[in-house]
DNA sequence: CATCATACCTGTTCGC
DNA sequence: TGCGAACAGGTATGAT
């Protein structure tokens, strides 16, 4: 679920709570979710993070990086005294932190916390090199990302030369970075293409409009913070605002927003939950 | 190589 | 009401 606003806003809020702190001492609770030896973080000092995709990259100053993916499931959640009126944690963070679905604990030397929780375990978070980070198979195989080198002219190469419904291949990481489910739903719904069109029978003019409308809605999503319509929370206990802007994504049954009488329909397409407007929508 | 189905998980929602 | 089935869904993997 969390999709390339999500990750942003979990990395904008990383650096924003955890820069220049250092590491007093790693709690690893899962070695399935946590791979690689964490006692090399300890002692070292948080420098940035960064966003592969869907994939973060929190680096330190000894050369190593923990890089995570987090899934559908999995929150980052800083608790700390650098924490400004720290709203009350979110529902949505089951269990609380620590709780029984919280799998890596960092604590720092401003005795602030960093809690890794995922219910569902489908997250993994790996230490390595920093400079093996773009090595990683999955950051390897990443296709051009929105905002940086998915240009207008990459995206109609893309999609031209690829017969697979369009929608599958938005969600496509190695074609391009950065977009899931929700994202894909909604710019489709903005570009008034039916996710089921094989991808090389769109016109110019709809490659087109779907570029700019996935720029449009990914925009958005960054704007509010990321959705929270399943577990995202941001790491400051919170959750993002874009579930109260989607177009079209969970919206099963409701009134389509251009007001054209037509009601979202739901099908399942690449095993996915897939919502569009039947009539706004070619 | 490309494409598709399935496994991985567990809490929540749905249907009978 | 209760209970089991389906669903949520990103990616690795194996099958075709």
């Amino acid at each position: 679920m969390p999709e390339l606003p999500e990750v942003q806003a979990i990395k904008n809020q990383l650096n924003k709570y955890l820069q220049n702190h250092i590491v007093e001492s790693v709690e690893v609770k899962n070695r399935r979710i946590f791979q690689g030896d964490e006692k090399v973080l300890v002692g070292a000092q948080f420098k940035i993070a960064r966003r592969f995709g869907k994939v973060t990259s929190m680096d330190f100053d000894n050369g190593y990086s923990v890089v995570t993916h987090v899934k559908m499931t999995g929150q980052f959640v800083y608790r700390g005294p650098n924490l400004k009126n720290p709203a009350p944690l979110s529902p949505k963070v089951a269990g609380g932190v620590p709780g029984p679905h919280t799998h890596v604990i960092f604590t720092l030397n401003n005795g602030g916390k960093l809690y890794f929780n995922d219910l569902r375990r489908f997250a993994w978070m790996k230490v390595v090199q920093t400079a093996e980070v773009e090595n990683l198979d999955f950051i390897k195989k990443l296709g051009p990302e929105p905002f940086k080198d998915l240009t207008k002219q990459v995206f109609k190469e893309i999609v031209l030369k690829n017969k697979r419904a369009i929608k599958v291949i938005l969600m496509d990481q190695s074609k391009m970075g950065g977009i899931g489910n929700i994202y894909a739903n909604d710019a489709l719904f903005l570009a008034k293409i039916m996710p089921e069109r094989k991808a090389n029978t769109l016109t110019e003019s709809e490659t087109e409009k779907l570029y700019d409308a996935i720029i449009k809605v990914l925009e958005t999503g960054i704007k509010q913070g990321g959705a929270s319509e399943n577990a995202f929370v941001t790491p400051d206990g919170t959750e993002g605002n874009y579930q109260d802007h989607s177009l079209v994504y969970a919206r099963a049954s409701q009134a389509c927003q251009n007001k054209c009488g037509a009601k979202i329909k739901k099908i399942m397409l690449g095993g996915r939950g897939t919502f569009y407007c039947p009539n706004c929508q070619k």
